[in-house]
DNA sequence: ATCCCGAGGG
DNA sequence: CCCTCTGGAT
């Protein structure tokens, strides 16, 4: 099978199983996401969902973050990792969008990653799902299923992985495929032991064309 | 012990 | 390229 085959098969399993696949932060404005998103670096959604509400509540926009204290946020992200660099990002992020951005949030990936703690993956999460630019997130989930089914060959950063998705996944797809990936990363092509007997990737998969010949 | 929608600094 | 940050779930 060849690597465009490999995508053919791919895209339209997920076009027919998965046709509304989102993302499953709680969000309700591009303000709210882009906080959201700087919280789920190495954490899960579900852990960001339960502080965000008092998050947003305390802070409902970028003006009232940009006056927050260290001592008041702190302890509303105490419970995800990294609290005390998110902290001191989340609140650099707000005066930086108040002071160079009139608080509204940039619609291109080179002015947000200019924002503290905002890298290349958060802003193209931003651009894709608020704006709806063809950028291509990478997070460690797009990153190991890409591997294995056999999307990306020798990918060995994210940026690797971005650009040789966006060579074989048309524009117009890319910003649901990116919530493909992660979503089945997340319930099927989990990282320690992948659910391959509920897997409908299966007959495009490299990896597990290589489990069954091992056995 | 390993993983979760990474970013910043050296 | 490397390292550090750093809590909770499995």
């Amino acid at each position: 099978m060849t690597k465009k085959e490999r995508f053919a098969f791919v895209l339209n399993y997920f076009e027919q199983h998965a046709p509304n696949a989102e993302t499953e932060l709680l969000y309700d404005n591009p303000y709210q996401l882009l906080v959201a998103v700087i919280l789920s670096a190495q954490c899960t959604d579900k852990r960001v969902n339960m502080t965000t509400p008092a998050i947003f509540k305390k802070y409902p926009d970028a003006e009232s973050l940009s006056h927050a204290t260290f001592d008041e946020l702190f302890p509303l992200i105490r419970s995800i990792s990294y609290p005390n660099n998110k902290t001191k990002h989340l609140i650099g992020m707000a005066q930086m969008l108040m002071e160079d951005y009139n608080g509204e949030i940039p619609d291109s990936v080179s002015e947000l990653v200019k924002l503290p703690g905002v890298g290349r993956k958060t802003a193209n999460v931003i651009t894709s799902v608020i704006h709806h630019q063809p950028n291509m997130a990478v997070d460690t989930h797009v990153f190991r299923v890409s591997a294995r089914i056999g999307l990306t060959t020798n990918a060995k950063t994210p940026l690797q992985t971005e650009l040789q998705l966006l060579k074989y996944i048309p524009e117009e797809k890319v910003h649901i495929a990116h919530h493909w990936l992660i979503l089945h990363g997340r319930y099927v092509c989990i990282a320690r032991s992948p659910k391959c007997g509920e897997c409908g990737i299966r007959p495009a998969c490299k990896y597990y064309k290589t489990l069954i010949k091992g056995q």
